[in-house]
DNA sequence: GAGTAATTAGTAATAATTTCTAATTAGAAA
DNA sequence: TTTCTAATTAGAAATTATTACTAATTACTC
């Protein structure tokens, strides 16, 4: 579903359709729930198409947030990415992320803050 | 205040009081709840203290964390510091961050993700 | 006041992102 | 289909912020 949006939206906006960006929409449909870091992104893809380079892989991820298929979200020193566009809660612990979809959650944040939520990251103590 | 505790607690854990240290507690003092980043902090302990060195800095802040006087959040590609320890929630728009203490949503949200919240940062929509 | 381990300043190393460029390629037009 | 051209790619280099290292200095105990 998301995949399918996504090339819609890049042909529509004239950008070329390579095999490179083919991948990394399978990519991202397949484990983009999971908040993968631009380094493991880059691996993932790796897997399918071996020569891509870091650097061809940042530029499209780039491509992708310019037109709004993704989010990138910062945790302690990494990029993650985030196909989940729609104003959300993540619930952080450690080096994970899970996805808490709430409307009503983000209706009352939204409420009390005074702003159009993007998303919430709510971070946890970590577990001893 | 925080101040107060802070020297305290350094003493108790029986770190050295060095005028480098006493400098860095007069500024998170003042400018802590402007979320300043790590250069930021250095620039202003650098105004009271101008021979300082940046990794002295650091490793105080370093100390500061490790006492859980000062909690570090990361922001685009910074690395921020924040005085206020207790669970709250930042809003951040663009480069701005702004505290808001809200015991009660923290505490719902809490109720809803299942787990101690260390803190809550809600992005908000940049204004356009 | 001396002794000692902690601290400091300066520098180097690391890690992740961002920029740059020559060569290649997707897609429009002939 | 073939040609053309601007967009895209791979690889390398530059940048940025953090983290680690080390010799010299200093705060604190006795």
């Amino acid at each position: 579903m998301w995949r399918k949006v996504a090339l819609e939206r890049l042909r529509k906006a004239g950008y070329k359709i390579t095999p490179q960006r083919l991948k990394l929409l399978d990519v991202l449909e397949r484990i983009g729930r999971s908040h993968p870091s631009l380094r493991e992104v880059h691996e993932a893809v790796k897997e399918e198409f071996p020569t891509i380079s870091f650097s061809t892989l940042y530029s499209n991820v780039m491509v992708l947030r310019d037109l709004g298929l993704v989010e990138l979200l910062h945790l302690g020193s990494e990029t993650r990415v985030e196909v989940n566009v729609s104003p959300h809660v993540n619930v952080i612990s450690g080096r994970r992320v899970r996805d808490l979809d709430d409307p009503e959650l983000v209706r009352e944040i939204e409420r009390k803050v005074g702003g159009r939520v993007r998303f919430v990251n709510v971070v946890l103590e970590d577990e001893v």
